[in-house]
DNA sequence: CGACTTAACTGAAAGTCATTCGGTTTTCGG
DNA sequence: CCGAAAACCGAATGACTTTCAGTTAAGTCG
């Protein structure tokens, strides 16, 4: 077969194809996603070095659709911060299968500066010192990473056994629902808990 | 190869090898597994249905590291809150290399269960209600599980590129440690984030 | 406009891995 | 003491990642 007259494959088609593909199948391999795109697997390695890259790539795709301007910096800084969080953790949910293999990949420069750089002012102008702002950072996004994850996390269930020998366990996952809602329960009562602790950090 | 006179393998003990290995290797094969134990890799299969049981095992001696005994739910909830979240990040920060693997490994049940009940008492006894406890539960797990996966995520770098279109984080780098201290403090804030936000959901 | 270099893809092949299965010896229950 | 089950080995299978030597088209430069 030939070079084709019209490329097949670039690096944000591959991205594009194999979150797609990871969200449904829960797996990545590289015969699927070259199938996926019509393609010979050797062909990939023409754009990509290697399956990690790919995830990598993945990772981009993921955070274009959580992009800057899904949230609104100019609000007052906590419901800014409720509003990236939001849209950061969104993005995740709107791939819940392929979270697992984003968990742990590492986001090329320009996309996650450009993120960070635009919570890092809104936290300085809230009034945090610079010293503040990282941990600050970090500890959100740990939070949304975590939380993304949980999405994902087989439910606890409390089976008769247990039910004799863990009774305040007992007790607490009958008030609890057991489908999405409890994942949605869970970030939603951490991160308000996160931005009430954060606002205990700053002067008055 | 006979069968040995006394049994080379247990459960136990290929949990505790996958750990090791693990953790310093970044990966775990299960020829690497088998050579570890001394032993031909289909003899594993005796013990453990596949790769996933085996991960699964790798979660419990994590589990068993940070056992229920290694904090005091005796003292005032918010002491015994941020004591049971350093334990059990100190346990996935004793194995870093293996926190990529451990991150989505489901729990057998007695063992988080036995956990999980203790927390649960000690946040009803708290003055929390029944549909409160479990969202708060998963809301710590979720940070700290995302804290342990920030432990191995590569630094966040400022490149002479972004120190131009990024001045805002810029700042915020200069003033943030760039070792592991940069994940503890980091946890740190977060984690008095929460447990001040939480106690504000308690009556009066 | 023609030659030369580079780009995009195919197909085959190497190497690794997870898993299964049949065989061998040992232990253990009755 | 005998049969059944347990613990391990070795070989084989099939999937997957990655590399490499072609094959043809696109682009470039005189």
């Amino acid at each position: 077969m030939p070079r084709p007259r019209t490329p097949l494959l670039d690096r944000r088609r591959i991205g594009a194809a194999a979150l797609r593909l990871a969200d449904d199948q829960g797996v990545l391999t590289i015969p699927a996603l070259a199938r996926e795109l019509g393609v010979a697997p050797s062909a990939l390695y023409h754009h990509v070095s290697g399956r990690d890259e790919i995830i990598s790539l993945m990772r981009e795709a993921l955070a274009l659709e959580a992009g800057p301007e899904a949230w609104d910096s100019s609000q007052p800084w906590e419901q800014a911060l409720d509003e990236w969080a939001r849209s950061y953790r969104s993005a995740f949910a709107a791939h819940p299968g392929a979270v697992p293999l984003l968990a742990t990949a590492p986001l090329a420069e320009p996309f996650m500066h450009a993120m960070y750089e635009k919570v890092a002012e809104l936290l300085l102008t809230a009034g945090f010192t610079a010293s503040q702002v990282m941990p600050l950072i970090t500890a959100m996004e740990s939070f949304i990473l975590g939380s993304a994850l949980d999405l994902v996390a087989p439910p606890v269930m409390v089976s008769d056994v247990t039910r004799e020998t863990a009774p305040h366990l007992t007790v607490v996952l009958d008030d609890t629902p057991a489908d999405h809602r409890r994942a949605e329960l869970a970030f939603d009562v951490g991160l308000r808990a996160l931005i009430t602790g954060f606002r205990a950090l700053l002067p008055r």
